[in-house]
DNA sequence: CGATATGGTGAAGGTCAATT
DNA sequence: AATTGACCTTCACCATATCG
């Protein structure tokens, strides 16, 4: 198997001095300190690849996380030329034993058998064809027959304001297109919980999990933050909560960079998030009970403010990026025992379902009682959307899923008030 | 299409307190 | 005081959805 390491690498530049070579590091250069490297089972390296990635890694523009993406994708390539014995410069005569038909081919068979997800086929095989392109350009290879034929398309975008235009790129005929798989998936190819499912987890968490985990399930099913959100909510977001105009019993609150204090979101959207008062008043029952208060006297500085934070006074939300491991770990853990006490759909539960869950309740609520198009303004707003295309999703997904609604549910009664109220402020 | 954000997972490692 | 084990966090890695 071929390796993929990290590498620290500062660039330097060579002078001539008396005839010797000399290095010296270049001064404005920056220090990379994990350059992704790869290396063939016998432990020299790949030479070609590795150059590719640091003039990659080298550049300003390019994310240093985007190089170990596209590292990651070449690393199964090298793992597949060793394993099926291959050489990458090899390009016969014979279309089908070039080592990028038969690496698309072997792409496809992994796709089809659900080994990789499609667009990761489609991921590893544009990387590679990249890759080959740069090797063209800079004379590494060069082929006696063309590696590809290329075309150009245009890929139609719509932004938010409804203007269309045309993005051209360019294409090869190795490339494989992302076909979806039949069956409907939501946004982050994910499927809802039905209702009783949901208070079958709830009941479920309230006894085996973590109080914090309980709480962080409860908000996600009924307020539809994401968790990068909830693991960022400070005691003052809640604090701040104002009362919804639609409803007394619907608060909102105020999330995204721009609102104070500031609340992690995707992509940085700032905006309102609909909490009702019991679940407000539930999470702020826990912020200042003892439990939390311990926490909170571990925490440093500006994570005292955290609603959520591990029993170390930690933030849920790991320091410099955007991942939530404790959540996960324990999350992981919740699933098995879960499993093993016979709530057999949680084998399958991610915690991003339960913002899903959310949507598709309130969406159905909202088309019954707003109709279709009011939906999507409903769904759009309360997950923050930035698009009226992904709002779209739900709506759709519902309509073509028999709604059995138990119309009298907790979750109807608390959300009334959104719906009817967007009904009359679009009416108005 | 290309770039990147997001978050899921196994394994290693850390913390704490009961037990020897 | 050392050991043990439950429970938890962190590390390193990976897949894949989404944006422009």
């Amino acid at each position: 198997m071929a390796r993929l390491e990290p590498v620290s690498f500062i660039p330097h530049r060579s002078t001539l001095d008396l005839g010797r070579i000399l290095w010296t590091p270049v001064s404005h250069g920056r220090v990379i300190n994990a350059l992704p490297q790869i290396f063939w089972a016998g432990g020299s390296p790949w030479r070609e690849a590795n150059l590719w990635l640091m003039e990659q890694a080298v550049r300003r523009d390019v994310d240093i996380k985007t190089v170990n993406a596209k590292a990651t994708s070449l690393h199964a390539y090298a793992n597949w030329l060793e394993k099926s014995e291959s050489k990458w410069w090899d390009f016969p005569v014979r279309k089908e034993d070039r080592c990028l038909v038969r690496y698309r081919g072997a792409l496809l068979d992994a796709r089809d058998s659900s080994e990789i997800a499609p667009s990761t086929a489609t991921q590893r095989m544009r990387v590679v064809v990249n890759f080959y392109r740069w090797l063209k350009a800079t004379r590494l290879l060069s082929p006696e027959w063309p590696l590809w034929e290329e075309r150009t398309v245009g890929i139609h975008l719509t932004n938010p304001f409804g203007f269309e235009r045309t993005l051209t790129v360019t294409t090869t005929d190795l490339s494989i297109p992302n076909r979806a798989r039949p069956g409907e998936r939501l946004e982050d190819g994910l499927l809802p919980v039905s209702a009783d499912d949901r208070n079958r987890i709830l009941t479920f968490a309230r006894e085996h999990a973590s109080e914090e985990l309980f709480l962080l399930l409860t908000a996600g099913f009924f307020t539809g933050m994401r968790l990068q959100t909830l693991a960022d909510l400070r005691i003052e977001t809640l604090t701040s909560a104002v009362p919804d105009p639609a409803d007394p019993k619907l608060y909102r609150l105020a999330v995204g960079p721009g609102a104070s204090p500031p609340v992690a979101t995707k992509f940085g959207v700032s905006g309102q998030i609909w909490i009702t008062e019991s679940l407000l008043a539930e999470l702020l029952d826990y912020a200042y009970g003892q439990r939390r208060l311990l926490r909170e006297a571990k925490a440093s500085g500006n994570n005292k403010n955290l609603l959520f934070l591990t029993r170390f006074g930690n933030p849920y939300a790991q320091r410099g990026s955007d991942k939530s491991i404790a959540i996960n770990v324990e999350m992981h853990n919740f699933k098995k025992s879960a499993v093993r006490n016979g709530i057999a759909t949680m084998r399958y539960f991610r915690f991003h379902q339960t913002r899903c869950t959310f949507a598709t309740e309130l969406a159905s609520l909202a088309i019954s009682i707003a109709g279709g198009i009011h939906a999507v303004a409903v769904i759009k707003d309360a997950l923050l959307h930035k698009n009226e295309s992904t709002a779209l999703k739900y709506i759709k997904f519902i309509e073509k899923t028999p709604i059995k609604k138990e119309l009298a549910n907790s979750f109807t009664r608390a959300f009334l008030g959104i719906t009817s109220g967007i009904e009359e402020t679009l009416d108005a």
